[in-house]
DNA sequence: CCTAACGTTAACGTTAACGTCAATATGTTG
DNA sequence: CAACATATTGACGTTAACGTTAACGTTAGG
C-alpha cells in the first residue's frame, strides 16, 4: 500500500499558507503528523484535516472550537452523555451557520443591487 | 417630525453588546452619533449602521473592511474611477461570500449526517 | 447637598493567530 | 568538503477587537 507523504513546505504551498501556521495548528492540537527523526511528515489524512481547519476558519470558527469538534469526532462516541454533548454542540453550531447563511443572502442581495446601480451610473457617464 | 433617540446604554442593551464596543466602533469611524454636550445621542440611522456592523462581523469581515464599504456607500458615487473601484470591491466580496455560502452547505450537510448517527447511537443505548 | 446612576476620555491589559528572527541541525549537490 | 536549502525549537513581536480600570463630570431623587 503506497502512502504518499509530504514535507511541511510542500503542504504549506499546496494550501497557500505558511509553515509557521501549520506548526501553530499542531501546537494547538489540531494536527499530529508523523516524524522522521525530528522532521514532520504529512499524509493524506493530514491534508484532510488541514482542509477542514481552513474551512472552519473561513466560517469564522476560532481554532479552539475547531479542535473541540475534532475531539468530539475522534471520541469513538459511545457513552450517553458524550452523545448528548455532541448533539447539543452540533445544534449550537448549526444555528450559527444558518444565521450566517441568512446574513449572506441578505448581503448578497444588497450587493447585487448596489452593483447594478453602480454599473448603470457608469453607463450614463459613458453616454454623457 | 418626531426623532427617537437613544443613550449608549440603551443601544448597547438592545444589541446585546457593551458600550465599550460601541465607542470603539466610533473610534474606528464606523459610527458618528450626535452629541448633547459631551454625551452621545443615537438615532434610528445609527441603529441601522450598527446592525450592518454586526452583520458584517458575523460574516467574518474585519472592522476596517466594514468601514471601507461604508465609505464607498457614503461617497456619493459619481466619478468613474470611484465607480470602478466600488464594482471591483463588491465583486471581490461577493466571491468570498459565495465561497462561504458553499462552505456552509458542505458543513451543514456533514453535521446533519453526524447528528443522525449520534441520535441513532443514542437510541440503541436506550434499547440495549 | 449627598449619593447613585450614568456618562466621558485616556491608557494600559488581554487573547487569538500567526510573523519574524535567532540559533542550530540535517541533507544534498556541485 | 563547502555551500546552500530545508528543517527544527524557542522566544519575542504584532494586530484586531475589545475588556478593565482610573479619574472625573452631570443629572435625578430623597
Amino acid at each position: 500500500m503506497k502512502t504518499i507523504s509530504f514535507s511541511i513546505s510542500e503542504l504549506s504551498k499546496s494550501f497557500d499558507i505558511t509553515p509557521r501556521a501549520i506548526r501553530f495548528y499542531e501546537d494547538q492540537g489540531l494536527l499530529s503528523p508523523l516524524r522522521e527523526g525530528t522532521r514532520r511528515v504529512y499524509q493524506e489524512k493530514d491534508r484532510v484535516r488541514l482542509r477542514l481547519i481552513l474551512r472552519g476558519k473561513r466560517l469564522g470558527f476560532p481554532l479552539s472550537e475547531i479542535k473541540e469538534i475534532f475531539d468530539l469526532y475522534d471520541n469513538e462516541m459511545g457513552e450517553e452523555t458524550q452523545l448528548k454533548v455532541l448533539i447539543r454542540k452540533i445544534q449550537e453550531r448549526r444555528l450559527r451557520l444558518e444565521q450566517q447563511r441568512d446574513d449572506i443572502e441578505v448581503v448578497l442581495t444588497e450587493m447585487l443591487d448596489v452593483e447594478k446601480r453602480a454599473k448603470a451610473a457608469l453607463e450614463e457617464l459613458g453616454e454623457a
